[in-house]
DNA sequence: CGGCATCCTTAGGGATACTG
DNA sequence: CAGTATCCCTAAGGATGCCG
């Protein structure tokens, strides 16, 4: 970092000319980013599940200290989730991380993700965990609709409009 | 590869005791895992988009094709895309690669990473793309209910019980 | 042109040990 | 216990070149 005389170009045998995430940045891409190591998506999902503490992550995520240090001080910059300090009376603080509304936003993608998951993926027997309405005690479960309540179940029912900088393109078969 | 004898064990000097993934088999873990690869997730969303053949894919989701050939053939394997050929008259054949059911019920994630991100990660003008209703033009969205029809909003709402193997988490604050 | 294999670079992540 | 730095290995991806 900050060498000032960039003066070899051989120095640099390799340089990459493309990266996945630069070509189409639309939403879900960008959205994809917000997820991306591997490891943050698998902390957000612990956050969901109202995991606070350093520790706690550590254990349940099977992520090494140093990585999930890294992960969490990426989340806090993304202003997914936000570090504060609890003190319990008579002990030593703790810091903790909390969801953000940015983070608590995710919920819909998680869910999703559970949804597809559990249809998809443990169909047999072996579901794992499920997610209930803490109210009522009914599943939980996302559903897409347009703003007029229209359901909607298949890409070929949604439109892309291009935007901006978009491409045309529209839906699958 | 294939050597039969295993006999040194100081031959594999370190070998992981902890992979993020297995720690926690949860669904919304095994869903992560299925998007995982980042270049997967690209992929899948240009899919959506309606995008078949190797060539485009390779264009507008600026994957190298070594890549993106070893992605389609997971995807493939996984079962959210399937490949065919298609034999356009008097030319040669094609292949093309399509979202199964699996892979097309793949959109309330896609959906919900959308408007994630248009909320949150290009608020101010630079809209990209804009998902409408195909057959009333109104923008689509994600809701999250429980089958009662109460509408869910934060983590909070939602309590996980314990499948088989679950832990008792339950919602953040 | 569609698709795949090889070679190499980068970045992601585990273990360990150390600091506040 | 919370958090970080170091060291090293593996996973993921770009470029290139070859085969159908």
């Amino acid at each position: 970092m900050s060498d000032s005389a960039e003066a070899a170009p051989e120095a640099h045998p390799q340089r990459w000319q493309r990266d996945a995430w630069d070509i189409e940045p639309d939403s879900i891409n960008l959205a994809l980013q917000s997820l991306s190591p591997r490891t943050t998506g698998v902390i957000i999902r612990e956050a969901f599940y109202g995991t606070r503490r350093f520790d706690d992550f550590e254990r349940h995520c099977g992520i090494s200290p140093s990585v999930l240090s890294a992960r969490l001080r990426d989340l806090v910059a993304d202003g997914i989730l936000e570090k504060t300090r609890y003190r319990a009376p008579g002990a030593r603080g703790r810091d903790e991380y909390r969801l953000t509304d940015k983070g608590r936003s995710l919920v819909p993608i998680l869910i999703a993700l559970n949804d597809w998951a559990e249809h998809w993926l443990v169909p047999p027997d072996g579901s794992t965990v499920t997610l209930l309405h803490r109210d009522c005690g009914s599943p939980v479960r996302t559903g897409v609709t347009c703003t007029s309540g229209h359901e909607i179940t298949t890409p070929s029912q949604v439109s892309a409009v291009p935007g901006p900088g978009a491409r045309p393109a529209s839906a699958s078969g």
